[in-house]
DNA sequence: CCGTAAGCGAGACGGTACGTCCCGTCTTGAA
DNA sequence: TTCAAGACGGGACGTACCGTCTCGCTTACGG
């Protein structure tokens, strides 16, 4: 993910993969050890062996660094058909949930979103970086109980994707708000309350 | 808000209430100058006209003050009967949403729940100070339709605070992440399609 | 010493003399511990049970403060007759070595003698305090030793004074300079070299 | 003089030789215009246009800085043959009185002096920077007026060696205290007397 | 014998400087 | 051209004292 113009001959000596692979690692390290804001970009490439100039070299700064690092981390989500609609949102929300448990995206992600608030080239990074890798899911999981003949097929297509955001924006924000702001722990008895309320409503049976 | 045994008799010269004042009000025009990550404490004190010894004695750090300085904002909050469920939650979202617009809110809210995830007592004074004046929301609205008949009577009080817990995560994480995550406007259409979803649910009509 | 027109007729609660001895008490207290530089005036005032008001109210600053701590050392230089020039002169060279000796004379003659360079207020206090109790011993030591018949008298009132002064800047110069420069011990055997040298000069036998 | 082995490999940047220069220069003139108590590191430091940290990795603190800016001064001291005993220790008076004139050498040398008292490692930076620097005109003075036959040639080493500390404290005691505490000026007038005094002692002629 | 004017301990106040930490850039010499 | 190392100018930190200013209270004197 770092810089760099895509399809440049190059002259020189050649960039370290490793040293990219060891910054990210460090940078995760860091995050977990010191929170996001003690981490310093000095400490970050000590551990990694690497001079700072390197570091600089490859990133603008700490907020697009942490990004990057904790971006993967949302590789790992994915959607197994669990069989039905209720199913795959407790799923999902578990994974989610379970992501967010661990401290270097905890103390992490709502800190760079905080600073992309008045960092426009920030947010665009979390948007591809991170966000669109959990709306893929939301997606997912709607046509495949479209599929199942669980929610009816939309017919505008703008409607659906704001349909989509919509649904997204529910989910993620209530297991953030659970996990970050109330504290509280989204286990499955919470899954399992949240997926009722979601697919029935307030006014739900 | 600042510290000190609330009634004690207290020898010297008093603190003077008029600095309290004159720091909080210069550390909301700081966040909206400057956002949260370029604020400064010795700005503050500067643009206070106080000495940084005095914010010192007061606030422990940047966290704490912008907490408080933040917290008043949310008096603001009520929920005026609008007739009926679907109207108070809608009333309830647009009144959020217009607060988390804020400036200072925006850069604010996000930053310190961050810091809040590796410092116990600041997440509790977060609680006591922010979340706490939300939550009543919730409450005040659900027996305004319980009275009106539109909601059940809950039998069992934990079950009951349970669910409100639930529906304040819901509302409150999907305004703050259609905001700050998919930094999209919360307006009324927005407002009225997460009230019907919520109401309704998924599978609603 | 401390200020305070001299003949006022004053009114109201009159000041504690128990307090200035406590503060000057104190003052020497704190220079035996921390020495000139780390000396500070809240320190001395908690040491001696007092304001600080109470004792800015009667010493405007630490120099000042000083100087009146330290200057009664100063009245413990006697010079018993011990029968010679040279003895006299032995006699008072280490009496004043011995006070130099105290920590609190060490640590604080020569940094308000170098304070004294940019203020001379102080200087002036400095001289009527500390420099006129050293030099009258050497104008006693002068007409006992003219007694005796071991230096001429001096016709020249002006010339005399301008003698004294030399010898006194001598001697007070060579304790000091060994003393704080050099760091050696000024002992008897120290203290009959100089003495042979003061009388006999270089040239002398 | 700033501190670092002298001879290492050393990898990095080296340190600029360019700001000591300008620290120590900027350091002569704060003494200068402010005196020693009022002069700080941070002026010095953006006088010399130089970082605070660039100054604090050279030097431990004000003391040392001091030192260091004040010893070249006395490097200017010298002994030129002037052709009789009297006429070289009039020389060499009159000189030091000339360096001890400068206002930066006048405020700061009493002041490190005083801080030695109470810091071992100061002393020595002082006696090497400083204190030799003048102690070797002593005895260069005197070796030349052995060869002139104005005085006996010692056998004893320990012996010349105590009286040429002997005679250094005397003649640089002296002229500090006439300069400093009695704060009267070292003229020809002065040296000459006190020359007749120092070779010709008490009694002489 | 009582009011009033100063003194008192306490501690908050606006400031200045401290010495440290980290930033992001730069200058080395080696690879 | 990159790399590790580390010095650079700069800016903010949180602390320590400065000397001044309220506070509410003694404490003596003079009317």
């Amino acid at each position: 993910m770092p810089s760099r113009t895509p399809s440049a001959p190059r002259a020189g000596r050649p960039r370290s993969a490793a040293a990219d692979a060891a910054i990210l690692e460090a940078t995760r390290a860091a995050l977990v050890e010191l929170g996001w804001s003690k981490l310093t970009l000095g400490d970050v490439a000590s551990r990694a062996g690497v001079a700072k100039t390197t570091l600089y070299r490859r990133w603008a700064g700490k907020n697009e660094l942490v990004v990057d690092a904790v971006a993967v981390l949302f590789d790992e989500l994915e959607l197994p058909d669990r069989g039905s609609l209720a199913a795959d949102i407790e799923g999902v929300v578990l994974q989610f949930a379970a992501l967010l448990d661990r401290p270097e995206a905890k103390t992490a992600l709502m800190a760079v979103v905080a600073e992309s608030t008045r960092d426009e080239p920030l947010r665009e990074r979390i948007r591809t970086s991170i966000v669109e890798r959990q709306k893929r899911l939301v997606l997912e999981g709607r046509s495949r109980a479209q599929a199942r003949g669980e929610l009816p097929l939309e017919q505008d297509p703008a409607a659906a994707a704001r349909t989509a955001d919509l649904i997204f924006d529910v989910v993620a924000g209530a297991v953030v708000h659970r996990t970050l702001v109330s504290a509280e722990p989204v286990d499955e008895e919470w899954a399992t309350r949240f997926t009722r309320l979601l697919i029935g409503g307030l006014a739900g049976d």
